[in-house]
RNA sequence: GCCUGGGUGGUGAAAUGGUAUACACGCGAGACUUAAAAUCUUGUGGUCGCAAGACCGUGAGGGUUCGAGCCCCUCCCCAGGCACCA
């Protein structure tokens, strides 16, 4: 018996799966129902593939191959985002031009992902950064452009000091940059926009799609929809009016104060002069605040009073206008109104200012009535409204639609809608990504480049450092250029797109990746799209995710693509660990997949990453077990041979059959699920039993095709060796015959009163009766049974259940 | 603080409300071997017991049920997300 040569037979493979096209799927004309398989494309690294490129990889292609079995026509293609700041900061680093850097590393990658042995197409050859593709991600913005939904405008951004560029909201986590944790500081610059929030609501609408919930509610949150109501107030002895954002009109019978922003316009024009000292030196102070500043005060409010009243026309109460920087301009209309009893934020503020007066218009949970002094008493929800005329007795839910109706039929306020999505600024002062397509003409003004000249083609710069200005602008060639429209000079918009630009269309390419006329063409796509499955790290949840979602509905609004969403199906990897922390290099436990892959071979080391627990967990990785897996593939592989050279044994019977079938609804069942540990544990208890008993040939081939998807060369191996000419993956995945499923004795379970006291073989059709009875004839169970038995269970094929009266 | 997931042997982990701990690692014992590795066989939640078996056991405490890892309530811990968003 000749043992298993992995690394040989995996090469072997490799190459004829290669030659004979197995990865290639028709895209123009598929035959079978078209299935695309796609997992987030990597950006090019130059270090070599890490644990999560294989623990992402290996389980998709699992996926793709089982699909494939199923009779689908399956596209599982790979290309490279490979504009942005990895392959920048990797260039900086190592003194070699991005350029450069990024070819190469592309094609080392491309040998490495190979190597894994999965079905990838990787010779589309889709790169963000190449002219052939970002001439159609400019094409891209010039469609939002010529909709409107691309502007530019000055407002307050986030700046990263660390990579000397601007950053989207979404790139900004706890005040800190994304990718470098440095701190980002506000700056007031002119920048290039995305409406991602015109689409608000409609990013809002999931209908038909299998994602998962966590990922949903995260977007959900992010765009964070809100119903609520401006409310006018005028200002008392001014002929001004400030408008506040409330969610909880109920409680405005409380309402004792008005906050306005540091921010707001009319913030100086509602001071009084008695109190414009105060005011301005309180403004300067908030401007000088960094964002660090702010979380170091916590929840501590400061604030200053304007002099101001504002008239609550329901109570007509004259609320105190105060400016505090807690009040956000970005979110509602950058005023809010006070209601200290009923909203925490409000009361620290009134408690802080000392003087505000707080009104209780809702009962405590016990009841209470008396006015509210201490924060812990404080009660936002729930409860009976009080003190509020109209809304006397309601209980809030049903006080603030009446109270809305109240209001606008008095025309006091008006039903709105905010969200908490900001739009997406896409402009970033970096070199390596994608000119934005706009010329500044000093007579037109901003002209957007005419399709005919795109791509407009990425400079080479040698001095690329990030200096806060774009680098681009140090390329006079590129810069100075006729302006399209009068023929008189321009210059060139100098920021590049935000990398999520290029990484929000690219599903869309891949099914035309040739095509030099169109961006892609429309029925070649709606054969393919939406993409079937969709597989990445759920980091991208409120990032990639969302601005792909927006620019293909975006697509599809303008008639570029039939499909509304462009991924029906969502399933995140988890993340491998080690010792707890990801693994980086910073930290310098970063874990090699070579000298595993070179042991053991692609399979064994796919096979354990999926064996180490279910693929969407992730988990922490240790070596320990991978020999467990090593063994199984050795024994499996001498289980399969053991027919050809027979050594007297028996032919795989009857019961061999209902394992193998057993082991085929179980294996579908966990692939269906992602859950292919349980997949692998199953060709594990099957491999165990057939040892011992051995396996027909009609068997064999059922379980090499079962193992297929999960150990793609072993079981190429095998069945070759079985004599077959054709390649397994074109043939079709195994169902269980119900036939074999059906056993002639099941164990049942004796119970008395829950718990268990004995066992009993018995057919599977027996009767109630006769079970009851073989229960009873065990004396352990008899032993028992001494009381009155009250009630007696029966469930076929599993429980005989006495319930007896102690 | 709010919103999501999770807490099961020494370890990674299985379990449509129905025999908890499948599968694997590790460990113990044995076989093969001059020996070791590899491989094979076998045992492996805890306590008591020669055994049959009994009792306890899925983060803690309650509840529903003949029966709960699974459903309900309260709490603790861990991970992820959001966070002065009105």
């Amino acid at each position: 018996m000749q043992s298993y040569n992995a690394p040989e037979v995996e090469k072997k493979w490799q190459k004829k799966w290669r030659e004979s096209g197995l990865y290639k799927a028709d895209l123009e004309n598929p035959k079978k129902p078209t299935y695309y398989n796609l997992t987030m494309f990597p950006y090019p690294s130059g270090d070599r593939l890490h644990i999560g490129h294989w623990y992402n990889y290996g389980p998709v292609d699992t996926w793709g191959r089982y699909m494939k079995m199923k009779g689908y026509e399956v596209f599982q293609p790979m290309g490279f985002d490979s504009f942005g700041l990895p392959a920048e900061n990797y260039a900086i680093k190592t003194g070699v031009h991005p350029a450069e850097t990024t070819r190469k590393n592309i094609d080392k990658m491309k040998e490495q992902i190979a190597a894994i042995g999965g079905m990838y197409d990787l010779d589309l050859n889709i790169e963000t950064s190449s002219p052939e593709y970002y001439k159609w991600t400019q094409w891209v913005f010039l469609q939002l452009y010529k909709k409107g939904l691309a502007y530019r405008k000055e407002a307050p951004v986030n700046w990263c000091p660390g990579c000397m560029t601007v950053l989207a909201n979404e790139q900004v986590n706890e005040g800190k940059c994304e990718r470098c944790r440095s701190q980002v500081v506000q700056k007031n610059l002119r920048q290039w926009f995305f409406k991602i929030t015109d689409y608000a609501d409609k990013l809002l609408d999931y209908e038909g799609l299998n994602w998962p919930e966590k990922t949903i509610l995260m977007q959900k949150n992010w765009i964070g929809r809100k119903e609520g109501i401006n409310i006018n107030y005028k200002i008392k002895g001014k002929d001004k009016i400030l408008t506040v954002f409330t969610t909880r009109p109920e409680t405005n019978f409380g309402a004792t104060f008005v906050v306005i922003s540091p921010d707001h316009p009319l913030t100086l024009g509602i001071t009084t002069p008695e109190q414009k000292i105060a005011v301005e030196r309180y403004l300067e102070e908030a401007k000088k605040k960094s964002e660090l500043d702010r979380q170091m005060e916590g929840r501590q409010k400061t604030g200053v009073f304007t002099g101001s009243y504002a008239i609550n026309e329901l109570t007509g109460f004259e609320m105190p206008v105060y400016v505090a920087d807690y009040v956000l301009m970005g979110f509602g209309t950058g005023v809010v109104v006070g209601v200290p009893g009923h909203d925490l934020r409000d009361f620290e503020f009134a408690d802080a200012m000392g003087n505000i007066e707080v009104i209780r218009v809702i009962k405590g949970p016990n009841g209470e009535v008396d006015p509210i002094r201490t924060v812990d008493q404080v009660q936002e929800d729930e409860g009976e409204v009080i003190n509020s005329e109209i809304l006397n007795g309601l209980t809030p839910l049903q006080a603030i639609p009446k109270m809305m109706d109240y209001l606008e039929s008095r025309g006091m306020g008006t039903r709105v809608v905010n969200f908490r999505l900001r739009d997406w600024l896409i402009s970033r002062q970096r070199y390596w990504g994608a000119p934005i397509p706009i010329i500044n003409c000093e007579k037109c003004g901003e002209v957007a480049v005419p399709e005919r000249d795109l791509p407009v083609v990425h400079p080479h710069v040698e001095d690329y450092v990030p200096k806060g200005t774009s680098p681009l602008a140090m390329a006079p060639d590129f810069v100075n250029v006729k302006c399209p429209h009068c023929g008189g000079a321009a210059k060139r918009e100098v920021d590049t797109m935000d990398t999520f630009v290029c990484s929000s269309w690219y599903f869309l390419r891949y099914p035309d990746a040739n095509n030099t006329k169109e961006a892609w063409g429309k029925e070649r796509v709606d054969k393919w799209m939406p993409v079937d499955m969709y597989i990445g790290g759920p980091e991208h949840a409120c990032m990639h995710l969302l601005y792909a979602r927006f620019i293909h509905r975006v697509m599809h609004d303008l008639g570029y693509v039939d499909a509304k969403e462009p991924f029906k199906r969502l399933v995140h990897q988890g993340m491998v660990m080690k010792d707890g922390a990801k693994m980086s290099k910073s930290k310098g436990n970063v874990v090699s997949p070579d000298e595993f892959v070179s042991k053991y071979g692609s399979d064994v080391f796919r096979m354990y990453l999926m064996f180490m627990g279910p693929f969407t967990e992730g988990g922490d990785w240790n070596d320990r077990g991978i020999t467990g897996v090593a063994r199984f593939v050795d024994r499996f592989y001498r289980m399969m041979q053991q027919e050809q050279e027979q050594t007297g044994l028996r032919p795989g019977g009857d019961e061999m059959d209902g394992i193998v079938h057993q082991t085929v609804a179980r294996a579908s069942e966990a692939i269906v699920n992602m859950t292919f540990n349980v997949a692998i544990a199953a060709l594990m208890e099957l491999t165990n039993e057939a040892l011992q008993k051995g396996l027909s040939r009609a068997q064999k081939e059922i379980v090499a095709k079962v193992l297929a998807p999960l150990a793609p060369h072993l079981a190429e191996e095998v069945w070759a060796e079985m004599g077959n000419t054709n390649s397994i993956f074109k043939e079709v995945w195994p169902e269980a015959d119900p036939k074999f499923l059906v056993k002639n004795v099941v164990t049942f379970a004796i119970q008395v009163n829950g718990k268990l006291r004995g066992t009993v073989d018995l057919t599977p059709d027996i009767s109630k009766e006769e079970a009851l009875a073989a229960a009873r004839a065990q004396t352990n169970v008899a032993k028992f049974l001494t009381g009155e038995i009250v009630k007696e269970i029966f469930v076929p094929g599993k429980i005989i259940g006495f319930v007896v009266k102690v």
